[in-house]
DNA sequence: GACGCATAAGAAAACGTTTTCTGATAATTC
DNA sequence: GAATTATCAGAAAACGTTTTCTTATGCGTC
């Protein structure tokens, strides 16, 4: 039923041995590569990918594990890493943990058996110490999150010093009461908060930092509970698009507006955020970067397996938008 | 260097059919079952999926082929799909075309190679057609669009209804004039095209449609000189979520504002869109059922390879924003 | 002109499983 | 109690490639 290569073999005249070396562009004579070609064009040869992993033992598949597939800030990277992957004969594997360390731990393990050649992951909070206590036999690159002392090549944002930049804005905008809010399942959310609670003592505002350990709905609730305060903070921070987007919500049900009522910055330029009246201030991430730097890491990586670990950290870009005029006053009016 | 199910058996000092067999959960003595289980975690062994498949010749893997993974309707459907699919102990592999028929054309052939247990898909408008004659030794089902003489199963919305509903809901808000932007790289876009146009003359509005070949790009361009014109129209509509973003973001650039200068409405209910101030009037598409029901007609189809083509179509829900009194008066001032 | 040496093609082994086949033992039926 | 059948484990074949090994042929060199 399904032709092989000894089908095209037999068709061509030739050994199958010869089929296989002209597809994998060995020299082979030019009148023989010439039959196997137009063999392989009238039997309609497909070949079988179980077969030639199994046999070559490598797998030109590299998986992008990311941890949730609805954050145009992974998307993003996917796009680049897979473009640049296709690019490269590689394929792609795209993983979704949707931030669950067990899910993650699966996919880790179905790689293991899927023999990839290499894995970029955004791992989890837990998922970080894991993967580095596992033994895996591909190299792994880390993307957007890393623990401190991770022995795996990664590439992340310098996550204090561009929370710091959001605060000093704020500061500069004249606010001096903010409150921000942070994964709790990444080791991203939590640079971010330090990064945020040093800028802000450091400039002697008051600030408040929140961990949300449970998605944007969480978010959105602390907000709401947040502002309804006797005397709420006049600026917010999120840590990313998806968060960001779960306090504008807030902030529009209850019927507050941004900038005038409250002040919005955070993480991700996301497409949304150019489009909601007031004008978000946030820090673009380098996803095209990430993704590019990621990929050339794990490259290296395959080729150089004993070198030591390397971290790469990447700037994001401030993006200024909807600058308020007078906040102080406008908290106070509020109280 | 890696272990083999033969490095079990060893360990376990039983045959290597033997341990396959207590993996594949068929029966053995459960006191041989016992050492083998225990030996497969002494000796730390993952199966090699290559091997497997090839031997089995079922990969347990199915393919999602999507046309834009930024776009959010995709992976709402994708994560459902995901779900439902692990669930189900099968794999899935997340394919992402550009809109670009090569690119599907070869993802196709490559999981032909992988091959795959099924494929949904998303065709573009060229690929529908080229589907269809391609004989390919997977069952395929194909979710959103889908030509009219489709031989494969299919899930799509009620393209037509859906748009003609979005016209009359803005004909009875009183608008007159209207314009409208339809994807053209898909089947759904010129559906929903048709479904606009025929809605609009019976009930005797003026109406433009526009086809938009190159993304959200050309449909800004395209609104941008839409408003800029004499007697611009009272309303857009956009073919889904991603156009609806351009055609918002040129509404804005303009220096108007939505629905005090021009409505909006659409297809597809993304999370941005409850957060712009004016409002937008959309048909929100069953996204988890899609997936869901898309997952159902591969498994069927799996079952009786068989059994004729289905088609099941899916009524969105209308999303009714941002109200607006008198739009006919407005379009007059603007004039 | 003989001898190595490179080149290229075919034969056969190998990859790590699952499945079929075979044989033995236990269970059931008459 | 013998004969058939069912069950289960091991041996070996099979899956479709790539790669190693072998052999043949042409080429250059002395």
């Amino acid at each position: 039923m399904s032709v092989g290569i000894k089908d095209v073999a037999r068709v061509a005249a030739v050994s199958p041995a010869t089929v296989s070396r002209v597809l994998s562009g060995r020299s082979v004579d030019p009148a023989m590569k010439e039959r196997v070609l137009a063999a392989v064009k009238s039997t309609g040869y497909r070949p079988n990918l179980a077969a030639r992993r199994l046999r070559s033992k490598h797998s030109n598949t590299i998986a992008l594990i990311v941890a949730d597939i609805r954050n145009p800030f992974f998307t993003a990277v996917s796009r680049t890493v897979e473009d640049i992957a296709y690019a490269r004969g590689q394929r792609v594997i795209l993983c979704n943990t949707d931030e669950d360390p067990a899910k993650e731990a699966m996919y880790l393990q179905l790689m293991q058996e899927e023999r990839v050649t290499g894995v970029i992951l955004a791992p989890t909070r837990q998922g970080v110490d894991r993967t580095a206590k596992a033994t895996l036999d591909f190299p792994v690159v880390l993307i957007d999150r890393a623990a401190p002392g991770s022995t795996h090549d990664r590439v992340v944002l310098d996550n204090g010093a561009m929370a710091a930049m959001l605060v000093e804005h704020l500061h500069e905008q004249g606010h001096r009461r903010i409150a921000g809010l942070f994964g709790a399942a990444s080791s991203t959310g939590m640079e971010r908060r330090a990064g945020f609670e040093q800028a802000a003592a450091a400039l002697g505002m008051e600030a408040e930092a929140l961990s949300v350990a449970h998605g944007p709905g969480e978010a959105e609730r602390r907000v709401t509970e947040l502002l309804g305060r006797a005397d709420p903070p006049s600026a917010l921070i999120a840590s990313n698009g998806v968060m960001l987007m779960a306090v504008m919500r807030a902030v529009h049900e209850t019927g507050r507006s941004v900038p005038r009522d409250v002040a919005l910055a955070g993480f991700d330029n996301d497409d949304w955020m150019e489009l909601v009246g007031g004008g978000i201030t946030v820090i673009a991430q380098p996803v095209e970067e990430i993704g590019r730097t990621a990929m050339a890491m794990l490259v290296d990586r395959i080729a150089h397996p004993q070198a030591a670990a390397r971290k790469v950290v990447l700037a994001g870009k401030l993006i200024t938008r909807g600058s308020s005029a007078a906040p102080l006053l406008r908290s106070r009016k509020q109280a």
